[in-house]
RNA sequence: GUCUACAUAGCUCAGCUGGAUAGAGCACACGCCUUCUAAGCGUGCGGUCGUAGGUUCGAAUCCUACUGUGGACGCCA
């Protein structure tokens, strides 16, 4: 929590106990940037919250808080009761340009905060089958997850960024007989690819490398050993054109865990063995059954198959109980919308293996329509197929589709507009922000000779004021962004912050050869905004440009 | 049909752990470049917060029902 609102809860909590007896928790203590400017720089609603419990009017109330307050340990220049018992307070100045000094001596660091406490995070993100492209919803999953690491480890949590590979099961197979399909197609050799199999450019591009680097050899052949090949050669260049696809858009992780090898460790078959043993499960048709209904889903779910192989269940709950034996407490992961349905039953493993109801919490990702000029884009143009991330990007910029996926929160069905993210206007949110940064910078590189000052005590504007208070959130935003797993909060911050700075550089000169003191207190201000806006959208993998 | 999420200005959305006259951008109208980047600023217009009940001193926010929309309902992953 900031210096400034702490200091003021302290006041007020002090306020309490003299006049009320009553022992108010800090943290419990809301204070608030008044939307109206005539409602002070704070404003508490305590008065309002004790009128139940101490059966007063809760204008009596704050008179009673105001009259013990302790003005100086607030740094409170004056309190004011307004509307049905706030308490308005108006702040010394010093203690509102205290900030500038604060942000100046962070630098990068200015808005990372203590709030995670070092609790071990693993987040699970993206995800995608290394059977094709990445599309929108990745996007949005990737632009999302990626943020919300960021925001976490700005907020003092210990992050791991985790990368599920489905290398098992039947759509590698698929993916193994589509390649082999492939292959033989570009050596003019008619094959079927399999009904349900990758009909993606991808795989035909990874076909081609196999068949220029391996020549004939595998022409006509259809055996073990063949198809293995063409399965693990499939996914380990399926993956690292994933990976370059994430690295270009500034997402990366750091572990890729891979499914295969939770069979080949026979870590899936010992978690169905410690179910049964559980006595988590029971046999019915041949197959064996697992309890989750217990916990809470609809009905029961199959683990093993009558045909004795296992459902996609099994390894997937091998796989959550491995993230807790590598000794994370705390489990996100990011799921399609297509997916929630699942959540229960993955839920009801943990619980059933002895974990807490919240050690694993799935946020869902709402579905992406891509729009242009209203009407929506499904196809891409050039390919016939779903519009991929690369496509996108190369588009309309890295920039403006990390900035527009993160935009909104996740439980929106997006409406990606081409159009706008195209656009270099202030309809458009990124170039805004990036506007804002720009222009700081050039006022900056046209302040050499000025030394920032010791004092700010000139920053008595209301435009500058305004912005001192809004600086001063930024670690609270974070912390709060981080806690609610919400980049989109910093989004609504870096639109704010550019906004006011723009309101600023309209009312108020910064360089004036006549005022050489004023000038410098500006150029610390403007210094400090630069700061905070650069690591503000350092947080959503924006870039800050210097020039525009 | 069951489950699950969503419904706020003409459009895209914030606000949702209850609090002051419900916010922003776009669109529309009108102003502002001899001054640090006009990719900007300012003013105005625009809302029964899906509908109906309930809880409360106080509800866009919490609860219930209904309506509409998306998604999920496999011994697929």
């Amino acid at each position: 929590m900031n210096q400034i609102e702490w200091n003021l809860k302290q006041a007020v909590a002090d306020a309490a106990k003299k006049a009320f007896d009553k022992e108010l928790a800090i943290e419990a203590i809301v204070i608030e940037i008044p939307k109206d400017k005539g409602h002070g720089d704070y404003a508490t609603n305590t008065a309002m919250r004790l009128a139940r419990e101490l059966k007063k009017n809760p204008r009596e109330i704050a008179a009673a808080l105001v009259e013990a307050m302790d003005f100086a340990k607030g740094n409170i220049q004056d309190c004011e009761i307004a509307g049905p018992g706030f308490i308005n307070f108006t702040m010394e100045s010093a203690s509102l340009t205290s900030v500038i000094h604060k942000v100046l001596s962070s630098g990068d660091q200015y808005g990372q905060n203590t709030s995670g406490n070092h609790e071990k995070v693993l987040v699970e993100y993206v995800s995608a089958n290394p059977t094709g492209d990445l599309h929108l919803g990745h996007a949005r999953g990737a632009a999302w997850g990626d943020s919300v690491t960021r925001l976490l480890k700005a907020s003092g949590y210990d992050v791991c960024r985790e990368f599920y590979v489905n290398d098992a099961g039947n759509q590698i197979n698929n993916l193994g007989y589509s390649l082999l399909a492939r292959y033989h197609q570009y050596f003019g050799i008619d094959k079927e690819l399999p009904e349900d199999g990758y009909y993606g450019k991808d795989v035909i591009g990874i076909a081609e490398e196999i068949a220029r680097k391996y020549g004939e050899k595998f022409i006509n052949k259809e055996d073990e050993e063949t198809l293995r090949f063409f399965k693990k050669e499939g996914i380990r260049l399926e993956l690292e054109k994933l990976k370059r696809d994430l690295d270009y858009f500034r997402v990366h992780f750091d572990v890729f865990s891979s499914e295969q090898s939770l069979h080949d460790e026979g870590k899936v078959e010992a978690v169905l063995q410690e179910l049964v043993e559980l006595g988590q499960t029971y046999e019915k048709d041949g197959a064996v059954w697992f309890r989750t209904s217990a916990y809470g889903d609809s009905k029961d779910r199959v683990l093993k198959k009558s045909d004795g192989s296992y459902t996609y269940l099994v390894p997937d709950i091998a796989y959550h109980i491995t993230k807790f034996e590598r000794g994370y407490d705390k489990l996100v992961n990011f799921w399609g919308a297509d997916h929630h349905g699942y959540i229960p039953r993955l839920k009801a493993a943990m619980q059933a293996l002895g974990k807490q109801q919240d050690d694993l919490e799935v946020d869902i990702i709402q579905m992406v329509r891509l729009v242009e000029n209203g009407v929506e884009v499904k196809m891409s143009k050039r390919t016939g197929n779903a519009v991929t991330i690369r496509e996108l990007c190369d588009e309309v910029g890295v920039d403006a589709a990390r900035y527009y996926f993160v935009q909104r929160a996740l439980d929106t069905h997006l409406d990606f507009d081409m159009g706008l993210a195209k656009k270099q206007s202030n309809d458009n949110p990124v170039y805004y922000a990036q506007y804002a940064h720009a222009r700081i910078c050039s006022i900056l590189r046209q302040a050499e000779g000025y030394s920032l000052p010791d004092s700010y005590d000139r920053l008595t504007h209301e435009k500058e004021i305004v912005l001192l208070k809004f600086i001063n959130e930024f670690s609270d935003v974070v912390a709060d962004a981080a806690e609610n797993r919400a980049p989109h909060k910093i989004c609504n911050y870096i639109q704010k912050l550019a906004q006011h700075f723009h309101s600023f550089y309209n009312a108020c000169k910064v360089i004036n050869s006549d005022d050489a003191e004023l000038t410098a207190q500006r150029l610390g201000l403007l210094t400090a905004m630069k700061i905070t806006l650069k690591n503000a959208l350092q947080l959503i993998g924006v870039e800050a440009i210097e020039k525009m």
